[in-house]
DNA sequence: TATTCCGATAGTGAC
DNA sequence: GTCACTATCGGAATGAG
């Protein structure tokens, strides 16, 4: 500093750091990351819709800020399970993920039923499935819906369009693993982080376990700095959240009509 | 970039940079930066007051967006001059560092005046000087005011309040020195670097002149990262230039007061 | 990497 | 370091019964 400019120094630093706060004894300990907790225990309590089913191994969930048009997760209610690392309990614990296996199988097809339900009408590839299905319930006795698929042609496939897995390090403190469609076309994504935390290898698919021990998926280094390329076309939009944005938006109406 | 999420690889990037911009002709090859040369050119078609003096040698202009309560700048009129880099010509040429140090002096005491102007009646170290001017107008046969300096205590010692000098990377083309009072109570004060360019040794003050050949104040490195510290009491707010403004006018006012 | 708010940092374009 | 605008990056606090 400049002796110059220096004619009084007085009391040191108003810069005390934290201020002080008061807090509540009720307060103390909140931690918002625990959020999926009350899902994992009181699954029935849960009067918004948000639930999707549960049993008494897990509990599926909408996704509360959901990154793309159909977000849920799924969640085991094991606190021997979900006190874990995803990534370990799903490379070290076979019945787990078998368990996890079958249960993000039966999702697929719940979440593909959504995909088509949403975007079927529009789509080329989905055009035989809706006609077929349009002309199977005209008729006068139509089948009962256990019995559609069977009579209808595949249509769309919707599960390519799906993504499972976890992420290398969650934020929320309790274990879950994502089923999302892939187009990330969403209100809720807000940032570099949310997109590239579903489109790099910071992003586990359940097809990539187990791990084996010691491997580089455990460590991703500096991730957040990566560049955000599309997942549709491989463009590289760098740092720019912004442009990519507008371009996810124009890929979504292209994505829609295949 | 995933395999697994790349269904489609068309066209390379859309980010295409630029876009392209239609300008008139008139509009091409201003710069902003060029900004001062009117000043210098031309001062006497000024009109909105900016212009405090000019001779052939110097024109005196009021900051257009002053970081203290009082902020000109002094510009030589001389093209040999004004196109040189402050430093330089300040450090190499010794009949410039002289008259601009004349100047200098001169318009020390307009600013000091002109603090007195604003301040001088809730300052507790000028009551002697504005009690004895209250006391010296009131007499039946007032003294003109280049007489009264010799009839009246000193007060405060404004120019003490005052700094002069240059920075080391100016970003106006034009050769100016820049003088102002210290205490940068200014809505125009808006970021760190403003602060930084006139509280550190990235101002090169007049006192200071002639720089020795290869100087460091020639190179002062990353300054726009050095840590923002109050000029009155040395207090180190790092990088949190908010909480330093704050703390300035909590200065500002006991500064006044002095 | 939960969100949200705020603020610091960085790039650009401007006459 | 000219300003002004936008966007990116970074830390801190955080709800609900």
């Amino acid at each position: 500093m400049n002796a110059r400019t220096k004619k009084h120094r007085t009391s040191p630093p108003p810069l005390t750091g934290k201020v002080a706060r008061v807090k509540t004894a009720a307060k103390v300990g909140f931690d918002p990351r625990d959020g999926l907790i009350r899902y994992i225990e009181h699954p029935e309590r849960i009067t918004d819709g948000s639930v999707v089913e549960y049993d008494d191994k897990f509990v599926v969930i909408k996704d509360k800020f959901p990154k793309a048009s159909v977000h849920l997760l799924l969640l085991p209610r094991d606190p021997a399970l979900y006190t874990q690392h995803s990534l370990i309990a799903l490379s070290t614990d076979p019945t787990f993920l078998s368990n996890v296996r079958t249960r993000i199988a039966h999702l697929k097809t719940l979440v593909a039923s959504e995909l088509r339900r949403q975007y079927g009408a529009n789509s080329a590839s989905d055009a035989p499935y809706q006609t077929a299905l349009e002309d199977l319930m005209s008729r006068p006795n139509p089948p009962p819906p256990s019995a559609r698929t069977a009579l209808l042609p595949p249509g769309r496939d919707w599960e390519a369009e799906i993504i499972a897995g976890v992420h290398t390090h969650p934020s929320m403190n309790h274990l879950h693993i994502h089923i999302l469609s892939r187009e990330m076309h969403s209100p809720w994504v807000k940032h570099k982080k949310h997109y590239l935390s579903f489109h790099t290898s910071f992003m586990v698919h359940m097809d990539e376990f187990p791990l084996e021990e010691g491997s580089k998926r455990f460590k991703p280094g500096d991730w957040p700095s990566w560049d955000m390329e599309c997942w549709r076309c491989g463009a590289n939009y760098k740092n720019k959240f912004k442009k990519l944005c507008e371009h996810l938006s124009e890929e979504f109406e292209q994505w829609k009509k295949e």
